[in-house]
DNA sequence: CCAAATCTCTATCAAGTCAATAGGAATTAG
DNA sequence: CTAATTCCTATTGACTTGATAGAGATTTGG
């Protein structure tokens, strides 16, 4: 499952990213049309700036825009960074490569091929999907 | 990522697949050849039993055995018992369905539609791959 | 029969993670 | 300068995870 944060990141982005527009949004604003708890998306914002996925700007008239190109914005790339890997194991993350603590002999490990070829499914599809995307759904479904 | 209990898991029941007969294997044996801390290994067959996935014996001579065929047991359904649903969300999981806390339309919500396609496209590998495979798999490694 | 071996169950624990909050420092527009 | 805003660090309570302890229930070999 992925977490609350990982929610409350999307949401905001998908809000930048309908705006398409490249004026910042304040925190509160974001905050107050997700209903999400405005210290908490503080926090979140923050860190999406540090992956470069949001840009800010200070002081008044202050707020957060995207980084970069909605399309270019995966929801693997939000994923990554607020919950993150993708992978089920750390033997078979791409970003965060680790052998397991207890793994006798990787290259012939059951349990390993299975989760390599989940965790390729599903980069697959979440590096597939982008915010311009999702906004250009919602805008369909006259949600926007 | 799967927790521990998961590795611990798979490695267990990896082993029963891959003894073959149906002679029950004793909790100790099973922790001591897989590196399992004991006490943990017995709750977590204890669960694994009460869905079928294995059998007990109770007793002198007892021990666990696979509750059915190797090849009916699919990685999802261990993860599914040790980990909880495959789905990265309540609103897209197939055996836990449960609406997002404040999702205000769930049909035309972009965020679920994506990660209703990363819940396909994982649970489409995890349940093709089942532990009669895998124990094949570590014979032909020379493993056994 | 009975005693040893084994699974079954409940309770507990420490450490870590998650979601949220607080308060002030730094920055910028006007 | 001052008000509005982001930036940063610290803290909190609830929950989860991984692991352990000990007694109870069941079966079987002798």
């Amino acid at each position: 499952m992925i977490s609350q944060k990982a929610r409350y990141a999307l949401r905001a982005l998908l809000l930048l990213a309908a705006r398409g527009d490249s004026n910042p949004v304040q925190i509160s604003e974001i905050a107050e049309q997700e209903k999400i708890p405005r210290k908490f998306l503080e926090a979140i914002l923050l860190e999406l700036k540090k992956t470069g996925i949001v840009r800010s700007h200070r002081g008044r008239q202050g707020g957060y825009s995207l980084g970069k190109p909605a399309k270019d914005i995966s929801f693997a790339d939000v994923l990554r960074v607020t919950d993150g890997p993708l992978a089920l194991s750390p033997c078979v993350s791409v970003i965060a490569y680790r052998k397991c603590d207890d793994c006798f002999e990787e290259s012939i490990c059951a349990i390993r091929k299975a989760l390599l070829a989940a965790r390729d499914a599903t980069a697959q599809i979440l590096e597939s999907r982008n915010l311009a995307q999702a906004a250009a759904q919602l805008r369909r479904s006259g949600a926007l």
